[in-house]
DNA sequence: CTAGGATCCTGTCAGC
DNA sequence: TGCTGACAGGATCCTA
């Protein structure tokens, strides 16, 4: 799920908790979620967090750095000391003493971010958690339900050279238009959303924003990347900053579930999504049902109204 | 080189 | 209730 709003939602939220702070013991869970060595980062301190694309990098004061990528279902979960268990479930009939005695979450001892589950404010460790770093204040727990998403320890000097991130293209703040739609004319046989979600052509967009910039510019999703104008792209890249920015600003798609604690989702799909999982409900902007197909082998939503296949405008 | 499909893994949900 | 298959907000590898 995490894009790159939820990405640097993330960076920015757990930024507040763990700058600074010294990396006690790590205990690996499941191993192919951790790649690298844990004995030289105990006892480094965060000094920087950064993010490129989706990925989250954690730099140490020992010229190490943590390169993590939540893919589908990575969480990053911190919690002060003392509040690891979680808070007491509000709907559950609290008589009981002992969910009574749990210190609720709150944005001042813990920070949930990634896809959005129970875990954000259950009790942690859970079957889903895959590494646990005990920090001198708290614990950070990075859960992962697919087992996609990994920590990787490079050299900080390394990361540029890191696979992933070499081949990452800018990010469509930064992006070169020229550059952008040279690919979209090169390629003309991609489906163009295949094409915005190639890390390679653009970076940071996922499903969501894909599919939200198509709408916001007023292209079919199975569009050929060759039949795209030069008007259509700069409104595709338009689309991607105003609804990445969007998201960013309400605090990603999922944030701080475990404030309310009652299993209802983040903000930004209810209120600004225009069709993602929208399918079935009347557009927004023309009050024709929204439809979901398959494009890229992607779930995908679009309004035949506003983003029609055939004609130009 | 490109484009499409399978694949990694676990959980959930719809349909029988 | 239990089973089955489809699908899931990602990226890579394999094939033709």
């Amino acid at each position: 799920m995490p894009e790159l709003p939820e990405v640097e939602t993330i960076r920015l939220g757990l930024k507040t908790f763990i700058l600074g702070h010294q990396l006690q013991t790590i205990k690996v869970l499941c191993q192919k979620s951790f790649l690298g060595p844990t004995d030289p980062l105990i006892g480094a301190k965060i000094i920087r967090l950064r993010r490129r694309g989706k990925a989250l990098l954690v730099d140490l004061d020992n010229s190490l750095t943590l390169l993590i990528h939540l893919r589908m279902t990575g969480q990053l979960i911190f919690r002060s000391t003392g509040t690891e268990k979680g808070q007491a479930p509000l709907k559950a009939s609290s008589t009981k003493t002992k969910s009574l005695s749990l210190k609720p979450l709150s944005d001042d001892n813990a920070f949930a971010g990634g896809h959005p589950t129970d875990s954000f404010y259950s009790p942690l460790p859970n079957t889903q958690t895959r590494v646990i770093l005990k920090l001198d204040h708290g614990t950070l727990f990075f859960n992962d339900q697919r087992k996609f998403g990994f920590i990787k320890v490079l050299p900080t000097v390394e990361v540029e050279q890191d696979n992933f991130i070499a081949s990452l293209a800018a990010e469509p703040w930064e992006i070169d238009f020229s550059d952008f739609y040279r690919i979209l004319q090169r390629r003309t046989h991609s489906s163009i959303k295949s094409l915005l979600l190639d890390q390679k052509v653009i970076a940071g967009l996922g499903n969501i924003y894909a599919d939200e910039a198509l709408f916001f510019a007023g292209v079919h999703p199975a569009r050929l990347a060759g039949t795209i104008t030069e008007l259509e792209a700069h409104r595709l890249l338009d689309g991607a900053i105003f609804s990445m920015e969007a998201s960013i600003k309400s605090g990603g798609s999922t944030m701080k579930t475990y404030v309310r604690a009652d299993g209802s989702k983040g903000n930004y799909l209810e209120q600004f999504a225009q069709v993602f999982r929208r399918e079935g409900l009347p557009c927004r902007r023309c009050g024709h049902e929204i439809e979901k197909t398959r494009v890229a082998g992607r779930g995908t939503h679009f309004c035949p109204i506003c983003q029609p296949l055939k004609g130009e405008l």
